[in-house]
DNA sequence: GCATGGATTTGAACAACGTTCATGTGGGAG
DNA sequence: CTCCCACATGAACGTTGTTCAAATCCATGC
C-alpha cells in the first residue's frame, strides 16, 4: 500500500469518526446510524466496512477519543496538588464536570451496549484502567502502607463508586439534583472516604 | 369487558412476561426478540401490542418484577438488625449476591436502554425509588442529627455508590475480581464510610 | 502515454428487526 | 339465533446493519 493510499484511507477514518462524534454529541449513541455516517462523512454505505470492523467499532473508537480527553481533564485537574485529599476531590469533581459537559459522549463511553457476543477489545480496556492512576496516587500518599495490590483494588472499588454516584444522578434514576448540588456532594462523599481511609491518629503504621 | 375477557387479556400478558424473562435469563435483555417471546407464549405476533405497548414496555413489567424480588432480598437481609453497621453491610452484600444471582435480569433493571425519545414511567421509577429506605433507617441510627432531606441525599449517594461498585465489577470494566473478594471489598467500603460518617467522638450533637 | 492488474469504492440487495393494519373470529347482549 | 364489537392474526411495511458483485481508481511497467 502506497502512502497517498494510506492517506487516503486514514482521511475516510477521521472522516467517519468526525461525522459519528457529532451525531453522538446531538443525538446520542443510541441514534446513531450508518446511513446518517456515512452521508456526513461524503462516502458511500459500504465504505465504512473498508475503514472500520463495523458500526460498533467506530462508536469504540470515538469512546477512545473521548477517554484521551476525560484523561487529560483528570490529568489538568489534579496535577500540582501533593496534599492527597484535595488531589482526590479535584480528580472527583473533574470527573463530575467532565461528565455534565460532555453527557452524550460519557454515556457512549460509560453506557453504550455493543451487539450481543461482543467484548471490549483488549486496547480499549487498558485505556480505561488507566483512569485508575488518579486515584491510586492520592490513596498512596493517604495510605503509604498498603501494598500495590491493594491499592489498585481500593482505587477500582472508589473509582466504581465515585462512577456509580455520577451515573446515578445523570441517568436522574431518583429525583434530579443540580448542578451544584451534586458536585457538594461528591466532595462531602470524598471527605467521608479520607476520613474512614486515613491511619487512625496515635496508632502507629504497623 | 367482562370478567373472563379480563382474564384472558390477563393470562395472555402473564404468558409474554413469563416468555420474555426466560429470554432475558438465558440471553441477555439486548437479544430479546418480539417474535421469540411471542412463539413461546404461544400467540401471533400482533398480540404482543394487544397486551402491552410495546417490546420496552414488556421489558419495564419484567424489570418491575425483578425489583420485587429484589426488594423483598434486601428486606430479608437486613431485618432484625439493630446496630446501623450491619444493616448497612447486610443490604449492600444483598445487593451484590443478587445481581450476581441474577446478572441479566439485574442488568436489564439497570443498563437497559429504552428506544429513544422514551422515559422510564414515573410509577417504575417511585418502585425504584423505594429501593432507599434500606438506606435511609440505618443512616439514620448512624446520624440521629440528619434531617429527612440530608438523610435522602446521603441515602442516594451511599446508593450510587455501591450500584457503582457493583456494576463495574459485573460489567468487568477492569480487571475481574472473584465473587467472595468483591464481597469482602464491599464490606470493607461499607465499613470505611460508617467510619467517616458517624458524629466524631467527643463533639456532641448539635 | 497507455495498458494492466490488484486494491478500493460503490450502492443495490439481503436478512432481521419492531410495528402496523386490514381481515378473521369468538363470545356476550338483545 | 343474530348481531356486533373487541380481540387475535399474520402478511406487509419501513428501517436497520451488513454483504458482495461490479465499477472505479491508481501505481506500476513498458
Amino acid at each position: 500500500m502506497t502512502e497517498k493510499q494510506i492517506d487516503r484511507r486514514g482521511a475516510l477514518r477521521e472522516r467517519i469518526l468526525a461525522a459519528a462524534e457529532a451525531r453522538i454529541v446531538s443525538s446520542g449513541a443510541s441514534a446513531l446510524r450508518a446511513r446518517d455516517v456515512m452521508a456526513d462523512a461524503g462516502a458511500a454505505l459500504g465504505g465504512l466496512y473498508n475503514a472500520f470492523e463495523d458500526l460498533d467499532d467506530v462508536v469504540i473508537h470515538v469512546n477512545s477519543r473521548t477517554l484521551g480527553r476525560l484523561q487529560a481533564a483528570l490529568t489538568r485537574a489534579s496535577q500540582g496538588l501533593e496534599n492527597p485529599t484535595e488531589a482526590l476531590r479535584a480528580a472527583a469533581l473533574a470527573y463530575l464536570a467532565f461528565a455534565q459537559a460532555n453527557r452524550s459522549l460519557w454515556s457512549a463511553l460509560f453506557e453504550y451496549r455493543y451487539a450481543s457476543g461482543r467484548r471490549m477489545p483488549d486496547w480499549h480496556l487498558a485505556e480505561q484502567a488507566e483512569l485508575l492512576v488518579h486515584i491510586v496516587e492520592p490513596l498512596r500518599g493517604l495510605r503509604p502502607d498498603w501494598d500495590r495490590d491493594t491499592l489498585l483494588l481500593r482505587a477500582r472499588t472508589l473509582f466504581g463508586a465515585i462512577h456509580g454516584i455520577v451515573s446515578t444522578s445523570m441517568e436522574e434514576r431518583f429525583v434530579g439534583l443540580s448542578a451544584e448540588g451534586l458536585a457538594s456532594e461528591i466532595g462531602a462523599f470524598v471527605d467521608v472516604i479520607v476520613a474512614g481511609t486515613v491511619v487512625p491518629a496515635g496508632r502507629p503504621i504497623s
